[in-house]
DNA sequence: TTTATTTTAGAACGGTCGATCTATAATGCG
DNA sequence: CGCATTATAGATCGACCGTTCTAAAATAAA
């Protein structure tokens, strides 16, 4: 009935991700955004609306690209095993990560949340994913014995949370190998049986 | 011999604090400054240099002034106190920012840091001067036996810094009373004696 | 008082911003 | 084949960006 799109809207949103990511909102144009994906604007805000809509497709692109498929990774092995995993991987990816962009949802949190509701709800969700891993991880590994259970699994997913979001910001101001890692060990010891 | 300045630079820094805190470096203008500072873009730029070095000025002064004032305030107690005393602090005045400005040090290490190298080893520096706070409180308390010293002094102050930052992202997305205690007792808990 | 020097005020600069307009091209339907 | 509908391309919009210019004002030394 009418003119067919000539852009696969995954890779669109693809190089969105790839500008918004390492930019930020603020710090990425519409003129980047159209290089990039190479489609012209009037297509830009004909599928998607304005720059903010793009953003949060973006964003939601990258979390279910990188973020929730790592949980899913994760969440195939052993509860002690897939928290240290889930940190070595962010640890080297942090490492590896010459143009320091960091993670995009831990970006977005910091920039966008407080300045659109919309967003900040959206993000909270992505965010209380990660907790809810962490909290799924840490209550099956009460069960079986593999992380002590004097502390309560709520919080412990929190402070993993935390510990998260720490290393990403610490990562993108002072990628350095002794301080992430510093920063991780003590939170992997907290997870395990005592020993003074 | 010439004319004198009409402003007190530490109120202009002070104002132009306010406006870099909330709405980052990029989402501050000129004409926010002008306006907020009261004085003129020509005042400014003689006295100043560019907004680069405006930014740069104003993030000394909000260290300088909110979080070395903290340190100090801090280390003048027990250790174990100083570190409990540090996070509650933190905690009570993210509940209390109803503006969701967080700590303009870390949102200035994930905002500008990647794509500024001077102000990353200025970030970096203070950075580091909170986290030898935390190895000060640390060395200290396990030495007088009120921290336990099973783990590296070294290892745990950087842990703290992580938790620290990543309280500041959680604030800012989602500020909830029992996330961010959450988030944090875990931590306090790691550096106490051990019962199972 | 004159002169040299610096700060002020405010207009103005070229450039870029996000967003939209016009016109053309490409499809399915009648 | 028209016809309606949607996507494309590229020019263009007013607004705002960081910065600089000109000119007036204010001081201290000569």
């Amino acid at each position: 009935m009418a003119r067919p799109r000539e852009f696969d809207e995954r890779a669109v949103l693809d190089a969105a991700v790839q500008c918004f990511w390492g930019g930020g909102y603020e710090g990425t144009s519409l003129r980047a955004l159209i290089s990039r994906t190479g489609l012209t604007g009037a297509s830009l805000y004909n599928a998607f609306g304005d720059k903010r809509a793009l953003y949060r497709r973006a964003l939601e692109h990258y979390v279910a690209d990188s973020v929730q498929a790592r949980l899913r990774r994760c969440e195939a092995m052993a509860p002690r095993a897939a928290i240290e995993s889930f940190f070595g991987e962010i640890l080297e990816r942090s490492l590896a990560d010459r143009e320091r962009k960091g993670c995009m949802l831990v970006n977005a949190a910091l920039e966008r949340a407080p300045h659109d509701v919309d967003l900040q709800c959206a993000i909270a969700d992505m965010l209380s994913q990660i907790e809810m891993f962490f909290a799924g991880c840490i209550r099956a590994g009460q069960s079986d014995g593999t992380i002590r259970s004097a502390l309560p699994a709520a919080d412990l997913a929190r402070h993993l949370l935390a510990v998260l979001m720490g290393l990403r910001v610490l990562a993108r101001a002072h990628p350095d190998r002794a301080l992430l890692q510093g920063a991780v060990s003590p939170a992997l010891a907290l997870l395990d049986a005592v020993e003074t």
